[in-house]
DNA sequence: TAGTCTTACGACTTGCGTAATTATT
DNA sequence: AATAATTACGCAAGTCGTAAGACTA
């Protein structure tokens, strides 16, 4: 049977938690991508909604990821940097 | 120097494109995606003109893909397969 | 007080269906 | 006629800044 072909996280929300987890920070991230807090706040919780699993822990000062957090932050660095890859040679032609 | 970061072409387009080259069809592309034939050629000529590159050939019949295009189709559905997987892989926790 | 994350609100951007058009067989 | 691709139009959904709030050191 063909999978009905899950429906994928947006761009943005990919690399809002990205940042946030290298930074382990969203405020950091927030810098990085020159958004507002606001914004990475609320990506990466739509992120964790639209996946139905909690990915990172809200602490006093910065934040924690979970084990589940923690392998995904891997496998979206690997997806964004196989596409910029991509890009990239399309553009040196 | 950091790179500025390229922005990254949205999850649609990239979909739209993917299913579009792999069929050498729009319109069995929109099916595919249930998509109507205009929303995924719309998808496909926004990505060319976001990345300054033109991906497929307009032919009386279905379509062609640059050699550009072919290549980069290989690279979108590797993208998208990992991210499918790390997706799946959170799933079943 | 200063640094951090969250969230309601409104504006803007992107994605999409409808439907008409062009072109090919 | 049937099949395929494009595009103008308007609506829906997604994204973002502002601004206010809560919590901690």
């Amino acid at each position: 049977m063909s999978q009905p072909r899950r429906l994928l996280p947006s761009m943005p929300l990919l690399a809002a938690f990205e940042a946030a987890a290298r930074h382990r920070s969203i405020s950091a991230a927030a810098g990085e991508l020159a958004l507002t807090q606001g914004a990475v706040s609320r990506q990466v919780k739509a992120l964790e909604t639209q996946l139905g699993v909690r990915l990172i822990e809200r602490r006093r000062h910065g934040i924690a990821l979970t084990p589940q957090g923690l392998a995904f932050a891997d496998d979206v660095r690997a997806v964004l940097a196989l596409l910029a890859d991509a890009t990239g040679r399309l553009g040196q032609n």
